[in-house]
DNA sequence: TGAGTGACCAATATGTATTATGGTCACAAA
DNA sequence: TTTGTGACCATAATACATATTGGTCACTCA
């Protein structure tokens, strides 16, 4: 579903690679079915054909393969939040649409491909790389839409940028970083929309 | 520090009883030191200087003992807040202080009594009842400012009070939550001020 | 009658011997 | 040079026998 878009960290050997893709491909679905602890890198060699040996001239570890896997997954999400956000005009309706697009796509991950969903929590537990890029997309699409919404006249111009991107990232937080998603499931019905509706308030000039 | 304040729940033969006090007592300082898993029943048992079975005269399982020092730290915090609001008289300035006292409360169980707090982050996600109450008590808090604050006029009135309560009780969770909190540990000296700030910025009329 | 207990059981935890796994490297074939 | 591997090692996972632990109950002694 997502060819490898960048080889981005602890990447090894030949970067545009046909194995390397078929590495991905076994990985995934091999991570989605068994998880990562159940799957070995035999198990992966084996998939694609070739020797263990073989893997390690590609990636530098096994978890070197999770955080490829693990960036797709955050990237698929990033894909649709932008989609999201880019569907409307209204800056108000962006924040909306962009928080409800949020925990929708990691809501279906941790319901569809819960293995898949557990390397990505242990990833932001590990304060992995690509999670910290999700983070900073999040941080910036906040503060894109806030800076739109400045200029149209639909939000406030006297609490720093800064400040309100913060904020707002923070509330925002445990409805797309996996370790706080999994505690709050029960309420993940009704969030979007109340805070949505308490941020946009706040935004009120 | 906190005598057994109300019997609440999963009590066994007499309720008002010196020996009560006493395995409650040599509970708290065992759990405190060694961890609730680390401890066993006969430790506790040769703590108050009677024999294993007594103690199950008293409650009737391990658990049961634990739920009792569980909710003994949520009360503390629960008074603490509690004062924290009463401190001051304008309802915006309750609400900032409350979120303090709350932040604070809850960083200073997990630094200085980590074994403690494990004890309440498994409760709270046991969803024991000392942990219901707590939270019920977090929500009503936070309704009961909102209802001063619209009725001296600091506040909005057009948004239901149960959907402002329930957005502010959300925001706060990461704070309050054992669960979410130990995994946004990093942001929780500006988390207070930004939040506070943000949620009065909603409520202005 | 009620405070208090030792002996006992099922289930969980712990220590340990053994296996499986992540990872490397020298080397081979093409 | 590039593609590819089997043999090898240290560490981590597993499996299993043993020891602890949570919990009960019949019973004793004031």
């Amino acid at each position: 579903m997502n060819k490898t878009p960048a080889p981005k960290v602890s990447a090894r050997g030949p970067v545009d690679h046909e194995v390397r893709d078929q590495i991905v491909a076994a990985a995934t679905e091999h991570f989605r079915f068994y998880g990562y602890e159940k799957t070995t890198v035999s198990d992966l060699a084996r998939a694609v054909g070739f020797s263990k040996a073989y893997i390690y001239k590609f990636f530098e570890s096994k978890q070197a393969i999770g955080e490829m896997i693990c960036a797709n997954c955050l990237d698929e999400i990033q894909t649709e939040v932008k989609a999201a956000i880019d569907a409307v005009d209204s800056p108000p309706e962006k924040l909306r649409r962009m928080l409800k697009a949020l925990v929708e796509s990691c809501l279906r991950l941790f319901f569809q491909d819960r293995r898949l969903y557990e390397i990505v929590s242990s990833a932001a537990s590990g304060r992995w790389p690509a999670t910290l890029v999700y983070e900073d997309f999040i941080e910036q699409s906040i503060r894109e839409i806030l800076q739109l919404g400045r200029q149209s006249g639909d939000f406030e111009r006297k609490t720093p940028l800064d400040e309100t991107t913060r904020a707002i990232h923070l509330i925002m937080r445990p409805c797309f970083n996996p370790l706080l998603l999994q505690h709050g499931l029960d309420t993940t019905d009704e969030a979007p929309v109340l805070l949505s509706s308490l941020i946009l308030r706040s935004l009120s000039p």
